[in-house]
DNA sequence: CAGAATCCTCCAAGATACTG
DNA sequence: CAGTATCTTGGAGGATTCTG
C-alpha cells in the first residue's frame, strides 16, 4: 500500500463507487424509493431504456449487497417482486442529496462547460 | 422522452453519475479537500496509482465543470497548481455522506456478497 | 413472466513514448 | 514539470434469441 488513497481493496472511496456507481444502480433504487413494490417488468418498463440483461445483472448485484430484496411467488407465470432492504432505505437520502445538488448546478456546470470549450 | 426515468440528456440521476461517478473523479476531489492546494505531480503521487494521462483526463473535466481552478504560474519548469472552487466545494458534504455510509455499511455488505455467493 | 445464454460493440482506462 | 500523442485492451453494456 504506497499511502493512504491507493489501497483499492480497502479505500472507501473507491468502494462507494465499484457498489453504486454503475450507469444503472442508482437508478433503480431510486425507482424503488419512489414506487415501493414492483415486478421485474414494472422497473424495465419505468426505465424503458435498460436492456432485460442489465436489469438483472443490476438487481442480482443489488441484491448480493443487501440493498434490494427479491421475492418469488411460486406462480405459473413468474411472479418476482423487488423492494428496499432497510439497507438499501438508508442509503436513500445520500443519493437524493447527490442528485439535489446536481439538479442545482447542473445549469451552472452546463454553462461552465460551454466556456471551457471556447477556449479550447 | 418516455417517462420521467428514461430521458439520459435531463434525468438528474443519470447527469450525477456522469459528473462523478467515473473512477477517479471523487478521489481527486477528496484528496484536493482535505490536501488543499496541490500541483500536478503532488496528485499524482497522492493517487499512486493513477497514469499521467488519467489524472490530465480527469482534471480537465472536472476544471470545465467548473468543480477545479486551475492556477498556471509561467516560469520555468513549469508550475501549475489546483484547488477546489466554490462549487468543488459545495460537492464535498455530500461526498463524504456517501464515504461515511459505505464506511458503516462495507463490512455487512461483504457478508451478504457471500452469502449470496453460498446460495448460487 | 422473468429471466439465461450467446454474441458483439465500443470506449474508459492503461501503457508507452515523446515534448515545450 | 506538466503535460500531449498513439496504440492497445478489458470489460461494461447492448442486441438477439431461447426457455421453464
Amino acid at each position: 500500500m504506497l499511502n493512504k488513497y491507493s489501497d483499492i481493496e480497502n479505500c472507501p472511496i473507491r468502494n462507494v463507487l465499484n457498489h453504486i456507481g454503475n450507469k444503472w444502480s442508482m437508478l433503480v433504487l431510486s425507482i424503488l424509493d419512489e414506487e415501493g413494490l414492483l415486478r421485474f417488468n414494472e422497473i424495465h418498463k419505468a426505465i424503458g431504456s435498460i436492456s432485460q440483461k442489465m436489469l438483472s445483472t443490476t438487481l442480482k448485484r443489488l441484491e448480493s449487497d443487501g440493498l434490494v430484496k427479491r421475492k418469488v411467488h411460486p406462480v405459473i407465470p413468474p411472479r418476482v417482486e423487488y423492494e428496499l432492504t432497510k439497507r438499501g432505505k438508508s442509503l436513500i437520502p445520500h443519493i437524493k442529496n447527490l442528485v439535489g445538488w446536481a439538479v442545482e448546478n447542473f445549469n451552472d456546470i452546463k454553462d461552465s462547460r460551454l466556456k471551457f470549450e471556447r477556449l479550447s
